[in-house]
DNA sequence: AGCACGCCGACT
DNA sequence: GTCGGCGTGCTC
């Protein structure tokens, strides 16, 4: 009989070595191996275990090398199908990643297997020898016939904590000891750890006082008013490091425990299903995506509704009809944590067949989730952009909501976009994409101008509700007039005028965090983060300045450490300043804030938000939050305080992105009867992109914007592929990518003289230094074509296996949301 | 990445 | 003489 073989994908490769590796199958493991299941196999010259994913069966017949054998098969049924295994190598050739990249983004994480590595005795060593051989290598002691091998980490605490490596590695050349290695699953419910007082007070405090640690005595008073905190929320208020804390559990201060996270509440009653009518618009665009739905074909649409049209309404009728097919659908959210309400809604309507795909599920529930999708069982999946590599059974349908949040593009790797995954996998399983929004990316509208899928309008709000009125408020001079306040004439009438009525209001800061920076007056000194090179922002939950990018975090000065002035200038408009004052404001008012801050715990987002719907405050003020999914009676007012703040940021999708968040905003205005109000304050007010979101003019901005496009050979007109190097020492950095640009030159002039292409750069990222390392780039306008591949693919590897690149790595990105 | 092999300095 | 430094090249 012939020898059997197949060929696989590496663990922890780099992409440097990520390839397909042939590999024998011992007859006892013949039909076991399969494509799509996971092996063990020895690698290297070290025949270390690995793990490894069987990409297809036989071999490369050219090979001229010796073939090692497979050790283990570690599943009974592919965790990859066919689908599966041609879609990861699809993104392994067009994105630059690896394959166990790829695995990782489609498996959930409670399908991964931990490694212990353990020691044990051989068979052939015998009690005389080791007794022997003891007196020299001691770690021999710790060893016995009868006992089983003993995991490393179990071997250093025996050792008195550092490992004997050189006694290991003799008495393993001399085969007196073996290395093993076992995989077990790890399915540990996610948890979080919390602290308490491990003493009275008074004692810890006498503790932290003996030791002079400012620290440890934050952490013991901080813990005596809150009696419990989980370990991030105590890091985050007091700054303090894990070893601190660790050791303060060591010696008794704290109480240490583990507690389950928060999970979202499993499926409200499963109530029955509501039957809704479409209103006549939405009949008509169902009607026309029917048809694509069922075609047998891979299809594409755009659902272009405005705010309040009830897109979810045409999803559902949608997704009920490709369940009547006997498919399955798969519904994209851009962040499950904001639309709680569209979940319900899904679940109450196709109850126990809703599979959720998230991130507070624990690790354990996602494992289930992904089980049941793979058996069939769960046929509507809804889910976050990783939700779009969900093993759906016979799928028809893929809706990405909201399809031109930037949460749809992967940060690492592989830094995929689900829409494009959704378009592979509609062409490889005859599924219909829907992409659905109220200001479609500008790529999208592009795709469907040139003829690739048809749009589809729903351009009045459900119920016939009216878009709200829109005005923009002129913020130039009003300081002149004697207003300091963040909030204009204009939009402070019209609050109070709200309030008369007896509505809410919306107010949204533009800006992502609660960002209060501190500066110097005299001096113009500013507190800057160690390790990375942005500036510190001010919080005042905890009184202390952060830094964004690594989470550091100090406690405030009340003097300049530069110039010892004590007048320090705290400024910007956080959320928590505009809090205070519109407290003042409007004292009588009760104000909702929604921030990173006031969110960081989990489900505290959906509470803020139930709080707000039943009327329990009159304001609603945050930042990016305040713009998704929300959907109340009573608000009549939205108010966008700083309109300006995100559109000049240097890259070329600023302008996109501040359109898109001025008409969400301005959207969630009067959503019923009532015809809403919406006031853009702002610097700018004869800017084209702030004058059409007030007119709620899609089509004429699109126009505007792809004009730019088109002169700057930006995506959608021209593709980038930005080529970024990181690394802690700033020259070698750059030295690499000066190295870099030269060989992608020589090559464009020589091999790739048909792919010859500008090359910018090296230009520093828009935050050069992030936790000590630092960060340039290079950008390529170049088309896709298997030509990029092939000049990227080679540059990466070449660069990933040079020694002179010694503590820089390398990646690409395609089309990055932010330059 | 992680490991073995190989070729030069300061130790028993 | 040898133990061990880390530069180099490979991984089916």
């Amino acid at each position: 009989m012939k020898q059997e073989v197949c060929r696989v994908a590496i663990s922890g490769a780099t992409y440097a070595f990520d390839k397909l590796y042939d590999y024998d199958i011992p007859p006892e493991l013949a039909g076991a191996v399969v494509p799509g299941v996971r092996v063990l196999i020895p690698f290297g010259r070290g025949d270390r275990t690995r793990e490894a994913i069987v990409v297809r069966m036989g071999c490369d017949p050219r090979a001229q090398y010796e073939r090692k054998c497979i050790l283990e098969v570690l599943d009974a049924e592919p965790v990859l199908d066919e689908h599966a295994l041609s879609l990861a190598a699809h993104l392994c050739s067009t994105l630059f990643c690896t394959f166990y990249d790829c695995a990782r983004a489609m498996l959930p994480a409670g399908l991964w297997f931990r490694k212990t590595e353990r020691y044990e005795l051989t068979k052939s060593t015998t009690e005389a020898m080791r007794q022997e051989l003891a007196a020299t290598y001691p770690v021999l002691q710790n060893f016995s016939k009868r006992k089983r091998a003993i995991a490393v980490k179990k071997l250093t605490e025996l050792c008195g904590g550092a490992l004997p490596e050189q006694q290991i590695h003799a008495l393993v050349q001399q085969h007196i000891l073996q290395q093993t290695s076992t995989f077990d699953r790890r399915m540990n419910d996610k948890t979080v750890t919390m602290h308490r007082l491990g003493m009275p007070y008074d004692d810890a405090m006498a503790m932290a006082e003996r030791g002079r640690s400012s620290v440890r005595m934050d952490i013991v008073s901080v813990l005596a008013q809150e009696g419990r905190m989980s370990r991030t929320d105590l890091k985050y208020m007091t700054g303090a490091s894990d070893s601190t804390i660790r050791a303060m559990v060591k010696n008794g201060m704290l109480a240490q425990w583990e507690e389950q996270t928060f999970r979202l509440p499993e499926q409200p009653e499963l109530s029955e299903r509501k039957e809704f009518v479409l209103s006549q618009a939405q009949q008509t665009v169902y009607n026309r995506m029917e048809p694509l739905l069922l075609s047998g074909h891979p299809e594409a649409a755009l659902l272009f509704g405005v705010t309040g049209s009830g897109k979810t309404q045409v999803y559902m009728r949608l997704i009920d009809r490709t369940l009547q097919a006997g498919k399955s659908a798969i519904v994209l959210v851009p962040e499950i944590g904001l639309t709680p309400q569209l979940i319900c809604k899904f679940m109450a309507q196709f109850g126990s067949c809703t599979a959720v795909l998230h991130s507070a599920l624990s690790v354990g529930e996602r494992y289930d989730s992904w089980k049941r999708i793979r058996s069939g069982e769960a046929r509507v999946i809804v889910g976050t952009r990783s939700a779009v590599f969900a093993p759906a059974q016979n799928l028809g349908l893929i809706i990405l909501d909201e399809e031109q949040d930037d949460a749809y593009k992967s940060e690492n790797s592989p830094r995929y976009h689900a829409r494009d995954v959704a378009k592979y996998r509609a062409m490889q399983e005859n599924a219909f994409v829907l992409l659905g929004s109220a200001t479609p990316a500008i790529e999208t509208f592009y795709g469907a101008e040139t003829g690739k899928y048809p749009v589809l309008h729903l351009r009045e709000r459900y119920s016939g509700a009216a878009l709200p009125r829109v005005t923009i408020a002129d913020m130039r001079g009003t300081i002149q007039q004697g207003y300091i306040s963040a909030i204009g004439p204009v939009l402070r009438q019209a609050m109070q005028r709200c309030f008369a009525e007896g509505h809410q209001c919306i107010l949204f800061l533009n800006r992502r965090g609660a960002a209060k920076q501190v500066t110097c007056p005299s001096c113009g000194w500013t507190p800057a983060c160690p390790s990375c090179s942005v500036s510190m922002t001010y919080h005042s939950v905890n009184h202390r300045l952060m830094c964004h990018y690594c989470g550091k975090s100090i406690p405030v000065r009340r003097t300049c450490p530069n110039c010892g002035s004590t007048h320090l200038k705290w400024e910007g408009t956080g959320t928590q300043r505009l809090e205070t004052e519109l407290q003042q404001m409007f004292p009588e008012r009760k104000i909702l804030r929604m921030d990173a801050d006031t969110t960081s715990t989990k489900g505290s987002h959906a509470k803020l938000l139930e709080a707000f719907a039943e009327d329990q405050a009159d304001i609603l003020l945050g930042t990016q939050m305040v713009t998704k999914g929300l959907d109340f009676d009573r608000v009549t007012l939205v108010g966008i305080v700083d309109a300006d703040q995100s559109l000049f940021a240097q890259d070329y999708r600023a302008r996109e992105r501040t359109f898109s968040l001025l008409t969400q905003v301005v959207g969630r205005a009067g959503r019923r009867q009532t015809q809403g109000q919406a006031i853009i304050q702002t610097y700018h007010p004869q800017d084209e992109v702030i004058l059409d979101a007030a007119r709620q003019d899609y089509e004429r901005f699109y126009e505007a914007e792809i004009e730019r496009r088109r002169m700057l050979q930006c995506p959608p007109i021209a593709q980038l592929v930005v080529l970024t190097a990181v690394g802690e020492r700033e020259r070698d950095v750059l030295a690499a990518l000066v190295a870099v640009k030269q060989r992608m030159e020589s090559l464009m002039a020589g091999a790739f003289s048909d792919f010859c292409y500008p090359i910018l750069g090296p230009a520093p990222a828009t935050v050069v230094r992030v936790q000590n390392r630092y960060r340039y780039h290079l950008t390529i306008r170049c088309p896709d074509n298997k030509r990029r591949r092939a000049l990227l693919d080679g540059i990466l590897r070449e660069a990933g296996a040079s020694r002179n690149f010694r503590g820089v790595t390398m990646y690409a990105d395609v089309n990055p949301m932010q330059i």
